[in-house]
DNA sequence: CTTGATGCAAATTGTTTGCACCGAA
DNA sequence: TTCGGTGCAAACAATTTGCATCAAG
């Protein structure tokens, strides 16, 4: 992600565009997998000089807030996050092996809820969706004969 | 849940029938919504005389592990358990105001996923799908003009 | 200059562990 | 009698907060 684009993200958010902000947008930017805090913390505090983990957390939760990354939720009970440019309805294909993300269009699932909500007289807010599995080339790589 | 139910469970998975698994696995089984594991606590540490936190944890774990309650991840970095009869792949509908779980039957996904396996050479192993929501009930009693 | 951003240390919170004792099989 | 179960206190790990200082607008 390039820094003027980062700065233009801030700037909408009428958060302050500072090197620690954009940092972190780049971090993400530049990855195609999430991160947890920590993570993200240590890639990037070379790059600063220092700076410290409470800052990135809360980097983290702004732009987790505004909608610009996405939380991850897995079972252990860190957070992880992820930068993805589609602003879309959509959802995450996790690679188990790679940690990589893919990007899932459409669910199939708008419908079914439709006919939900008509049934049980509810409403449909939200829903999490998130699908685990071994992407096309860690398939390869490791026991591919169970696919 | 009847006490022979949960001791024939218990027995099943080699675990030994303690009043405290069998208090917690009937707490969980009267409610119709998941709780958390100090919610539990609470709950059976009445009727029981006393049962410590880390102990409920330990059961939980251990019937979530088997397979017997199921977890749920919200926002809130909290683990909630919910015991539903019910063995078959299936979801879960959370009310939000009354936090009532329903159970959703075939979420229609089990093609799509087979599609994606197909183009895209990878293997889908679990999914986690969770529809977030407003019951029926609950929606009478509030804003149903949004429906 | 003014308010929001950050660092640091300490507090919180949910959960887990170590270990001695107790009770189901 | 023999392990596994449980209580209690302490340990942990991820995250958050308070407050003084700094820097973007």
């Amino acid at each position: 992600m390039q820094s003027e684009q980062s700065a233009a993200i801030l700037k909408k958010l009428k958060l302050k565009v500072t090197p620690r902000r954009q940092e972190v947008m780049n971090c993400l930017g530049g990855e195609e997998s999430y991160l947890s805090a920590d993570e993200v913390w240590c890639r990037i505090k070379a790059r600063l000089g220092s700076i410290g983990l409470p800052t990135v957390y809360r980097i983290l939760d702004e732009l987790a807030e505004a909608g610009v990354i996405t939380r991850i939720f897995l079972s252990d009970r860190k957070q992880y996050y992820f930068l993805c440019a589609n602003r879309d309805h959509h959802h995450h294909f996790v690679c188990e092996v790679c940690r990589r993300v893919e990007e899932v269009e459409q669910c199939g699932l708008d419908g079914f809820f439709h006919d939900f909500a008509q049934r049980s007289g509810g409403r449909v807010t939200s829903h999490i969706l998130q699908i685990n599995g071994v992407c096309g080339e860690c398939c390869q790589g490791q026991g591919e004969g169970k696919a």
